[in-house]
DNA sequence: CGGCAATTTGACTATCCTCAACAGGGGTGG
DNA sequence: CCACCCCTGTTGAGGATAGTCAAATTGCCG
């Protein structure tokens, strides 16, 4: 029996397009791996070796320029596919936020294994065309929204985000009282926008005396007004 | 004998991967189609209903705000893939930005023809998921580079393309001084670079008086200090 | 040659960044 | 168990970059 049989990804991750026999010869080639918040699995630059399914938890994908900034330009999930399979460096390096598990994979095996498997290819595919969807969608906030629209829009997006990871992809509840804890710090949040940390913390406490959020805790946000929160996000 | 034999995208375009009579299959169900200068060939947030390979120009895609802000979030040229096959709306319009051909499909049949193809689909994941690198490293530039850097950025990302678009991607001298026609208004490049026309045009003219470019016409741009454009784009 | 649209230029302003000080809270060690 | 410390986040003041609004200029097309 495969340990894949226990995974709680198996119909979620690109996986799902294989039959038990052929997830029993992925599962040879792959090892699960665990991450400690902040410890890097892919660094930029670097030829892509490696491949991964993320079987919990959540990782950035980010670049940084020679001076330092750095820019978040994704944030996978479980069931998110990570890496450049094909050829090519890794425009980008993968490091957890929290604490993660990953089910990864060498690179040449797995694009050996992949284009064998035709199914398998097209999960991806399909898989690859929705994330380069979201990152167009994330290029509009980064090019042309303000600071507040920036904080609001990046909270949507949070909770729809986290909904749809945890499974309940049939029915999310718009108007209701929403909570999530954030997988990020402040800078980070402040990555991921194109902003700084004072200015994600100005839009922060805005939002939370205009009554439309509450901070709990520095990680914690719960969203009073979905409605305001729409409107703030443009 | 298919018109694909003469398509001068034939060998570059995700076409390649499939044999002659596979090639003839595909163009039974393609149709070639001229647009002009600023004709759309897919509205943002259509149902996705064709796909189509660029033969000849360019276009941009783009999406915009409720108040009319717009971010471009991609430019094609020749033998690059347009649309988004296998169900979803299309998150973004498609603008010729000068006269172009492309060779469309109906996306349901595409769809099929793709899923009955695995080389096809596995050029098609190539070119997404180059594209989606692409894509990131430009939103490096649109979260955390200034005017100045994001105008040098974008000439040096596009004599680059261009050239690989026209063939020589074997050989590219950079030290030489380079020519560019833009397929773009000053507006379009404020749009794809997340600034506005006049400061897009103030960074160009400075550029000039620093006699790193010269501007001969409102659409050629001529590098005469590619070294100090690099250096210009941090 | 005139008309029109695109672009450039100028003056002023707003947003966001920078630099700096302060606050809070979670964990550690006494 | 409490006090302290360090890291993260918040708040404030001032400044710079890019945006806004307006006018002048260019160059393209009939």
């Amino acid at each position: 029996m495969s340990s894949c049989d226990l995974c709680v990804v198996r119909n979620r991750a690109i996986c799902a397009a294989l039959d038990p026999e052929e997830l029993n010869a992925l599962n040879a080639i792959g090892r699960t791996r665990t991450l400690k918040a902040g410890e890097a699995l892919i660094w930029e630059g670097e030829d892509s070796v490696i491949v991964a399914n993320v079987i919990e938890g959540a990782l950035k994908l980010s670049t940084i320029t020679e001076d330092g900034r750095e820019q978040i330009v994704g944030v996978v999930f479980a069931s998110d596919f990570i890496g450049r399979p094909f050829g090519g460096k890794s425009g980008h390096g993968v490091t957890a936020l929290t604490e993660a598990k990953v089910c990864a994979f060498s690179r040449a095996d797995f694009d050996a294994f992949a284009r064998a498997h035709p199914q398998l290819e097209h999960k991806l595919l399909e898989r690859t065309l929705g994330e380069l969807d979201r990152t167009r969608r994330w290029m509009l906030l980064l090019g042309r929204k303000s600071a507040s629209e920036k904080v609001a829009s990046f909270l949507l997006e949070l909770v729809e985000r986290l909904a749809a990871a945890n499974g309940c992809a049939i029915e999310f509840e718009k108007p209701a009282v929403h909570h999530v804890t954030l997988p990020f710090t402040r800078q980070q949040v402040a990555d991921l926008l194109g902003l700084t940390i004072e200015t994600v913390s100005r839009q922060f406490t805005r939002l939370k005396n205009e009554g439309i959020i509450d901070l709990p805790s520095r990680r914690d946000v719960t969203i009073l007004d979905y409605d305001g929160l729409v409107a703030e996000a443009a």
